[in-house]
DNA sequence: AATATAAGCAACCGTTTGGTTTCGCAAATG
DNA sequence: CATTTGCGAAACCAAACGGTTGCTTATATT
């Protein structure tokens, strides 16, 4: 079983609740109102959540407050960076191209 | 059946396929030369990749390259945004804090 | 003390996934 | 022109996924 945030995001749902989840803390119950699927399914995606350690829980009496671990997002903005790097490069030459044909405009007149 | 960035980059292998094409285009063969897996494995992969348009591919002569669709990953960043935005503001409340415990220091002196 | 509520757990089921092997086809090569 | 090479497609399989129903446990409520 892979547990990681890449195949915690990778279901619709479970992106819903980390959305959810990320302005305020929530109860399984809350949560599955928003849902059209069962208490049942929406707690199964809150154990991958947890397990992928994307979600922490706090428990309150018989209730339970999942919310969301932000360093978990950071960790997928960690591992796009690689292409981030890539895409401003290909921007600066964007740049550089479009300088060139400006000043190519420039020439001309 | 799904396809989305979101499912493309949920198996490991893909993520290891994107971040090789990244760098430069290149063909199943050669791709496959860099795993454990078979040709047809990394080829179902690729499939994937290519449904997602998380790749394109040039064909030349009987070879084929795949090269990474850069905007697919944008879109892994933008949704990134909405959580950005969140550690962002919580970021700035440390600050906050940092300078407001520096000033009370200062006062203690 | 009896009942209602919140939530996790287990068993089950159809579908999807990721891999394999086999095959077919088109482009190079000798 | 026969053979090799690069690649995709199909059939098959075990494992994982996402959902359901039914059950148990612990905390509130009356």
């Amino acid at each position: 079983m892979r547990r990681d945030i890449f195949q915690a995001i990778a279901d619709p749902t479970r992106r819903a609740i980390i959305a959810l989840i990320a302005i305020q803390a929530m109860t399984p119950n809350a949560i599955a109102e928003q849902f059209d699927t069962s208490r049942q399914a929406v707690s199964k995606h809150l154990k991958v959540l947890h397990e992928c350690e994307v979600l922490k829980q706090e428990q309150k009496g018989r209730e339970i407050f999942y919310s969301l671990e932000l360093e978990k997002m950071k960790e997928l903005d960690n591992w796009l960076d690689q292409f981030r790097k890539i895409w401003e490069s290909r921007f600066d030459n964007l740049d550089a191209y479009l300088a060139k044909i400006q000043k190519e405009r420039k020439n001309d007149k």
